[in-house]
DNA sequence: TTGTATGCGTTATCAC
DNA sequence: GTGATAACGCATACAA
């Protein structure tokens, strides 16, 4: 790999002036062709590990997530690739599997490589704050951050489980199926649809997998709900999921879904969706963040995002 | 942020000992305790981008995919994330969207920022091969690169064309519809249903929306096809969408699909699979890529999996 | 075992 | 406008 001394020996002309002519500051038309035409040679491209040593800052930005096989977060990505993308940076998501570790380890490797700023879903309540100081600029996307005095992208989540509830309300009685008591967006949630007239909370997690659980205990109960609202896009296929393995539909047993039934092949308006703007969020966190990078941020932020009710694809 | 330099001084040694307690050399245990704490202390952690400056080497690896919002992708990055983070890797996930120009890009943060490889999926048969020579370590995953020596696991796509088309042959005439002719895959998938029966081939793409569009052109026909493949899990969640607005079931017309259907809530046995192995791909993919940049990986590999028949869900 | 000194590839500061 | 040159934070060859 050619360095910037190689470029400037061919050029014939100093290291100073090859970074400038890269960096676009003031170099006579003559050595700019000169170097463009060398660093073409060469096949020169900067090192960006030296640059951003040197700058103590590098044009990446970092996605941590707890779930990035969840489309509720893919989604959330791709509004911040459209946005950070426009503005030259790179994104790069990184998985914490819901893990403390991991979030940790990511946020310490944002750091270690001189990112210019991460955005991230905590895991929950209990997930470890950035240290405060230099290091990369941080946004709380989805989830608030405890502990953390960060900029704050979340959805209105009480509301959107109000919603949620409201819409099948006349199906006799329901029970929130939610995410774990220590994620703050489950727990608002199910007090929205429980303000709107649940009779039962049913913390599980946001996967698939406890979706189905729990739907077929409720299913197999003697006196069964006349209707479920998923807390979110997975637990909604896992409820779905299980009544299909009974036999059952949502003429049964009603369901609303919070955010969105991915990939579903359903009728239309077979299921309420309280519809989350979740590529928008990603949209107005990067935003946010190039602003913290910038430096005229101001105070700190908290944005709200509502959600709305629609059917089913 | 506190430095070596900082960290020695606190501890009273040189710089080269905090280095070498932090890189696990020989250092009297009296000293380690000193470094340690003194870190401790500072909260100090090394700075990787001087690390990977100096080392031109950094323990990170980038997952270069055409659509990070594809299941089946997700699934992979989670077979490379096992491995390479038991190896102590840190793997950031990359989005091209099948665009060369951000392949290249990705390419190119890559090799600018030191990773110490790169496991991409190419866009189609036109993706930019990455640089010979130094650069991160390069395998393809999924697809070939063409053009690129490099190590590639795959899968065997013909053979899971061919299951596809076989498990439902018995349902009249067959149409396939796959990717866009540029990508291997999809070709190789649909050569494989034509020879194991169907007689139509449609290029589409690998998307949802293409899946839906196309096949409520072949639903408008005046002659149903009796049966549709799907090329990959969006285009069979497309194809599903289409026959569930036409209200259709797979009870009128046969599909069976390659790859899985993501988050399917249908009933089980509704639709035949061919499974495609992809977490396995992925770890695969990772532990090559360990053994390249460990240096003793020998010559180029082509690793072949292959998809099995199963029902649904 | 430890310290000194140098270089990794850039950018920024300073003279010119 | 331009060119030397000193950092950026770390790892390592060499000496001790």
């Amino acid at each position: 790999m050619a360095t910037i001394v190689d470029v400037a020996k061919l050029a014939g002309v100093s290291t100073a002036t090859v970074s400038r002519v890269f960096n676009g500051q003031v170099v006579s038309d003559e050595r700019v062709r000169a170097v463009r035409s060398a660093a073409h040679e060469l096949q020169y491209v900067p090192n960006r590990t030296a640059r951003s040593l040197r700058r103590r800052h590098s044009e990446m930005i970092a996605l941590i997530f707890p779930d990035v096989s969840n489309p509720y977060f893919t989604e959330i990505a791709r509004g911040v690739e459209d946005v950070a993308r426009a503005a030259g940076y790179s994104v790069v998501l990184c998985n914490t599997d819901g893990d403390h570790a991991q979030e940790s380890e990511y946020l310490r490797v944002a750091a270690a490589a001189n990112m210019a700023g991460v955005i991230i879903a905590a895991a929950d309540d209990e997930s470890p704050a950035p240290p405060e100081g230099s290091g990369p600029a941080v946004v709380a996307i989805d989830r608030a951050l405890r502990g953390a005095n960060v900029d704050e992208i979340v959805m209105d989540n009480y509301e959107a489980g109000f919603l949620a509830a409201r819409a099948i309300e006349d199906r006799g009685p329901l029970v929130v199926l939610t995410g774990s008591e220590a994620v703050g967006t489950a727990r608002d949630r199910a007090r929205g649809a429980v303000d709107a007239g649940a009779v039962d909370v049913i913390h599980a997690d946001f996967g698939v997998e406890g979706g189905r659980r729990h739907a077929l205990e409720l299913l197999d109960r003697a006196e069964r709900p006349g209707g479920i609202v998923a807390g979110n896009n997975l637990l909604g296929v896992g409820v779905l999921q299980a009544m299909a393995s009974r036999n059952l539909t949502t003429r049964d047993i009603a369901v609303s879904v919070i955010g969105a039934l991915p990939f579903t092949t359903l009728h239309p308006q077979a299921v309420p969706i309280v519809h989350l703007p979740s590529r928008r969020m990603g949209e107005l966190a990067a935003e946010r963040m190039l602003r913290r990078i910038s430096g005229d941020a101001g105070g700190l932020e908290r944005v709200v995002l509502r959600g709305e009710l629609r059917d089913a694809v």
